[in-house]
DNA sequence: CGATTTTTTGATCCCCATCAAGTTGAGTGG
DNA sequence: CCACTCAACTTGATGGGGATCAAAAAATCG
């Protein structure tokens, strides 16, 4: 990876744009990125959150399928895709490398579709902050708090709900002292039993087949 | 690809159970398979179905991460895993063809989050019969009637709906002359304008920013 | 300390999950 | 070929949960 170059973001900056050729991927050094889609109606579609160690740009055809754009201050390495191809033909090893980031983010989207599938908010938010804890825990950082780097609306486009339901869920999980609102940015949880349970599934969509 | 072996499953059948060590990698010949998973409360949630031409059973760690099983009778190349290496490294390019593979199953899961994400039916149904159509033309089979190999269980397993939902939906789309339910396997669309604008999103979780 | 963004809270309504019967239809054996 | 059977599908009634609209409160920023 000694090709990259780092390449700064400030917040709110964007990255590149959905359909535009794709020139270089990067790979996330510090800071927070959302990937996304805009609906014709100007609605944003969060598919990911990317944190220090994921790789961003990956695409088919040539061009971004995705927006992406930065929360926080980033800093990442930009790897031009001419000096990737170069590689990937030099070392196999790398490309066994890249199938195994990509079988990650698969697994990642089809969570992601469990996530947004669910109808219950409680359950939603709950693993939602799982989701954000694991990342934590994988990345080394401390885990007795979860940090969330971005805002309300955007957890709702990440999650699918709406931002009054997201504030209401935050709200309702604090009231019940399942969590507590540190602040904005920062939630704690204070009881595991009820936060682990509440992830289960007491509801929604459970019908089941009849044979 | 010479040294895949072909084999078949009938309808049913099972291919392979999450949690399994991965021993093979398949592609699909013919016939619809479904990878889905099973929740705790035993539930199913499919997250895609592999029609002829589809990667099945790539994963991390070495073990599956949902279960396989054939909705019709299918026929596929089973790819021993250790085989699968060697070629690997002798042959870079498919390398580079699995990579690709990989991204277009990253689409589809976004895709299919999207589609989960709806909370209308009939946008949902109509999003899904559009993605079966494509799929049909990408096959180069003919694309005037819709083909639905699996049931109505099935379909609300993947698009996040009970089954009862489903089926008002497809009844609706019916009476409203959107669509002509030959029978239960298929499905013509009578009105493609209709058809298509459905698929927009008149309502459901619009709400929007406010900055 | 005022101005703007972000979040909270409230009231209403609509859509779908759920539960529970019916109805259709495909497949089977007589 | 027809009754029979079981699974797949349809349809109805009800209730709940969140989207939506609207407005207040809180936090951030210059």
């Amino acid at each position: 990876m000694n090709i990259a170059s780092l390449v700064r973001f400030k917040k709110r900056q964007e990255i590149y744009r959905a359909g535009e050729p794709v020139e270089a991927i990067y790979n996330v050094v510090s800071g927070v990125v959302k990937s996304f889609s805009v609906d014709p109606d100007g609605g944003e579609r969060i598919n990911t959150f990317l944190f220090a160690g994921d790789l961003l740009g990956l695409s088919e055809e040539g061009r971004y399928a995705n927006s992406a754009e930065a929360i926080t201050a980033v800093t990442a390495y930009r790897l031009p895709i001419p000096k990737l191809q170069r590689h990937l033909h030099r070392e196999a090893e790398l490309g066994f490398h890249v199938i195994c980031k990509l079988c990650q983010e698969i697994r990642e989207a089809q969570r992601h579709a469990f996530l947004v599938s669910r109808r219950e908010a409680l359950p939603k938010i709950v693993m939602f902050l799982q989701m954000l804890e694991q990342l934590q825990a994988s990345r080394g950082e401390p885990t007795n708090e979860i940090h969330l780097p971005m805002d309300r609306t955007e957890i709702g486009e990440y999650v699918g709900m709406s931002l009054g339901a997201v504030s209401r869920a935050f709200r309702k999980l604090a009231a019940d002292a399942v969590i507590e609102l540190r602040n904005r940015q920062h939630v704690k949880i204070r009881n595991r039993a009820a936060f682990d349970e509440l992830a289960g599934m007491p509801g929604g969509l459970a019908e089941g087949r009849r044979r």
